[in-house]
DNA sequence: GACACACAATACACCAGTGTATGGAGATTT
DNA sequence: AAATCTCCATACACTGGTGTATTGTGTGTC
C-alpha cells in the first residue's frame, strides 16, 4: 500500500539525499543554538539546508508548526535522557558527585544542547506553550534528584528543597557561566563545593 | 547660545508631554520584559507611545541606537545600585539573610525588573556587547558578596567559590522560578537553606 | 513503459518592519 | 512679529520574511 515512507530514496542518491522532518528539526537547533527562537526562520533554514522553501512546506504546515514540533521533540529526549541518569556509585558521596559532574562538568562540554536549552526557557517566558514544557521538564529532574538526597536526609521538606537548590544552582551556573574563559575550572570547583555542601547536610551531622 | 535642552516644553503642555530619550528608553523596558531583545521594535514602540517612527529617528540614529543606549543604561543602573546593597546588620548571619533576601525574596518580587535582566542575559549569547556588560556586572556583584563571605572563611579561593555559588544559586533561581506558582514561599525556603549551607562554610566548622 | 507518489523549485501576493527625506506646528528667542 | 529651534507627522523606497498555488522531477510500483 505504499506504506512505510523511504525517507530516504532508498538506495540511489546517497549524497543528494532527501529531507526528513527531522534532518529539518535538526537544522533548527542549530538556528535556535544560534540565535534564539526568534530567529528561527523558515528562508535561513532552508538555505542551510541547501533547498528551497517549497519543500519546508511540504514537511511541515507553517512555522508554528516546526516550533511546536521542535518543542516536543526537546522535552521528549529531555524526559527520556534521565533514564541513563542513574547513578551506580554505591555510596551517596559517590554518586552524588556523578550526578553533579553529569549536570555541571558535563553539561558545560555539550555547548549547543545548552545553548538550546537556554533558548527553550527564554522562550517560555513568553510562549505558555513552551512554558509548561520546562516545567515539566525541570519537574522531573528535580523529582529525580530527590531519590538521591533521600539518602542524605530523612525530612521530606530538607529533601526537597535540597534538590531544587541543587539544580536552581546547576541551572545557574549554565546561565552565568556558559561561554566565558576558563570556566572549565571553574565550575569543577563549584561542583566540588555543591558535593560538600549537599554532604554537610547529613541527617548525622 | 539655545543650549539646556528643555527636555520637556517648560510650563504647558502637560499633558500632551514631549518625549525624551529616557521616555523612550523607559517604554523599551517593557517590551524587553514581555519580549526580549528581538521584540524590541520600533515600530510597536512607537505606536505604545502614541507617537510616529518621525519622532523615533529624531531622538535616536537608529535601532541599534536604542538598543546600545538600552544596554548602557541596564549596566550604569545595576552597578550604581550595588551601592545601595550593603547589608548593615553586625553579625555574619544578619548580613547574609540580608543579602539574600536581598537577591531571592526582594528580586522576584520585581517580576519587570527580572524579565529585563534575563532577556539582557539571553540577548547577551548572541551580542558581543551586551555579553560584556553582563560580565562585567556579574563580576561586580560576585566582588560585592566576597567582601561578606570573608567573614566566613579565610581561604580566598573558597571566599571566591562560595560568592560565585551564591551568585549562581541566586541567577538560577530567578531563571527556574520566576512566574511560577506558589514560587514565594519555595523561594523563602531556598533562601533560608542557602544560608545555612553558608554558614557551614565556617572555618570554625 | 505508464502511473502515481514523494519531495522540491518557481512564482506570486502579501505584510511587517526599517530608514530617509521632507514638511509642519508650537514654543522660544531676538 | 519674524526667525529659529524642537519635536513630530507623512510619504516613500526598500528589505526580508511568510504562506500558497502551481509546476517539475526523480522514484518505485503495476
Amino acid at each position: 500500500m505504499t506504506d512505510a515512507r523511504p525517507t530516504r530514496p532508498s538506495r540511489k542518491n546517497p549524497g543528494k539525499a532527501q529531507l526528513t522532518r527531522d534532518d529539518w528539526l535538526d537544522a533548527a537547533a542549530g538556528e535556535v543554538a544560534a540565535g534564539g527562537f526568534s530567529h528561527l526562520r523558515v528562508l535561513t533554514l532552508s538555505k542551510k539546508l541547501g533547498v528551497t522553501r517549497g519543500s519546508f512546506y511540504w514537511h511541515f504546515k507553517d512555522h508554528e508548526d516546526l516550533v511546536v514540533s521542535f518543542l516536543d521533540r526537546w522535552r521528549d529526549r529531555r524526559l527520556h535522557e534521565l533514564q541513563y541518569w542513574k547513578p551506580k556509585g554505591g555510596d551517596v558521596e559517590t554518586e552524588l558527585r556523578q550526578i553533579l559532574e553529569l549536570l555541571l562538568t558535563d553539561a558545560s562540554r555539550n555547548i549547543r544542547r545548552l545553548q538550546v536549552e537556554l533558548a527553550v526557557r527564554d522562550y517560555a517566558r513568553r510562549n505558555d506553550y513552551a512554558a509548561d514544557l520546562v516545567t515539566e521538564v525541570d519537574e522531573a529532574r528535580i523529582n529525580q534528584n530527590c531519590e538521591l538526597y533521600e539518602r542524605l536526609s530523612s525530612d521530606p521538606q530538607r529533601i526537597q528543597d535540597l534538590s531544587l537548590l541543587m539544580y536552581v544552582a546547576t541551572i545557574g551556573s549554565q546561565v552565568v557561566l556558559t561561554g566565558k574563559k576558563g570556566d572549565a575550572e571553574t565550575i569543577r570547583r563549584v561542583e566540588d563545593l555543591m558535593a560538600r555542601l549537599a554532604l554537610g547536610q547529613r541527617d548525622d551531622n
